[in-house]
DNA sequence: TCAATAGTGTCTTTGAGACACTATCCG
DNA sequence: CGGATAGTGTCTCAAAGACACTATTGA
């Protein structure tokens, strides 16, 4: 018990093992993509996964993340956040495994990928097609963090951590586009950016083919103290 | 590793404890409270804390929930909610710990409180004048509950966990008032609450010292199809 | 009758959404 | 000039908020 009392004993009750298991986001040419894991090894020898492993004992469960995350695919500097915590019986054939999920998001630029020997492979895969199976319950933690990613974009400024340091307002609308699934409509894009005043214009502008297109920034200090809703639709919400 | 190599053994790693514990929401005469029990020993001995204990190795958490919250406190049927996962070095001087809390909802009613052995007294507190100082990072959790409770009000329907069978309109809006801890508009509330149709007339009123009221019972079929959305303010938000 | 509580109606303001328009580049 | 992309202006409609009004009871 946590309420335990005087001659409690640690090694009295037998104790599940706990991992932690990163789901990790990365926009790839416009389009949202997930980082996934071969393995090599059984259970589920040759099935992709969510990477993650074991904490240690000395180091809190986000700590754990960012080390499982860097040790098996060579990802780091990522915004981390909690995700849920699975648990039930027999969701690793091996023993009792209890799973704190998180989500990370990472700038697409360069990150180098590593394979660990855990491993056979490590990729990206683009979230409109993702392998069939997944290993262990892999596939509902990956569900949930979906859901849970396009719920947050409506009411954060999560997007923006996807972004590279300057951008067009356009590609702004672009991620949003894509993570919500569904098209925006330009001028009410640009009119919601500009009131929510959380991006500071650069003098950078990009040329393409067309009209040249202002880069902007985003805004550090309105991101934590001022939230942002970015509410065009009610009926998404993250159960 | 969760993805381990072939010659895993579930015992090369230590393992943490872990717990959940429950933060239990009632109303009573209108009001929110939350259940504390009182530990009866080391470590915090004395001090209030939030109901919880180990998990066993074939139960899965939400079960490990509600034993604990019926082994500590008799308290039963209840609406349970995975709140978040704390996990950092130290928070139980005891051994590691990695707690998942839970948010628990029950009608007031005749919850029947039952004292554990584990503890010295169990107790409903309202959330405006909690003790001082609570056992372990307690307080944290409790705070973190309340914050998402409240987040979750405007966009489900969890608050009518809270009620009776049947209740009336206004005191629906008092709950309300409560937990977002603002006034809100007698008309607005009853045109918003009318218009989302989830409230069943009965043919029952309640007689008190002006017009009598009449009694709505909620409609089990809305709730999980039809999101409610139940949003005055839009800066009230969940981190 | 009045005090007390329940419940309705309505005006104003805000903001989302649709969509047409203007701007600036290249060739 | 026209095609392509960037960016602005404006109308409409629905919903939130403020607030005044009516309804029904007991004393």
């Amino acid at each position: 018990m946590q309420t335990a009392n005087g001659n409690y004993d640690a090694t009295r009750y037998e104790r599940p093992s706990v991992t932690v298991d990163v789901v990790i986001f990365t926009l790839i040419s416009q389009q949202l993509h997930v980082l996934l894991v071969q393995r090599r090894h059984w259970p589920f020898e040759g099935l992709w996964a969510i990477p993650g492993g074991f904490i240690n004992m000395d180091e809190s469960l986000e700590d754990a993340a960012r080390r499982e995350l860097e040790e098996e695919t060579g990802v780091r500097d990522v915004y981390l956040e909690q995700l849920y915590t699975f648990g039930a019986v027999g969701r690793d054939p091996r023993t009792r495994v209890i799973s704190v999920a998180y989500i990370a998001l990472v700038r697409d630029d360069q990150q180098q990928l590593r394979v660990s020997d855990e491993s056979t492979d490590v990729q990206w895969f683009p979230v409109r097609t993702l392998p069939d199976a997944l290993a262990f319950d892999h596939d509902q933690v990956l569900a949930y963090a979906l859901g849970r990613l396009r719920s947050k974009l409506e009411y954060t400024t999560l997007a923006f951590q996807l972004l590279p340091e300057v951008f067009s307002i356009l590609e702004l609308k672009h991620i949003y586009e894509q993570i919500l699934d569904e098209k925006l409509d330009k001028g009410n894009f640009y009119r919601k950016i500009k009131e929510a005043d959380l991006l500071e214009e650069t003098p950078l502008m990009r040329e393409g083919r067309g009209r040249p297109t202002r880069l902007w920034r985003f805004r550090q200090d309105r991101a934590t103290d001022k939230q942002f809703v970015f509410r065009w639709r009610e009926d998404r919400i993250d159960k």
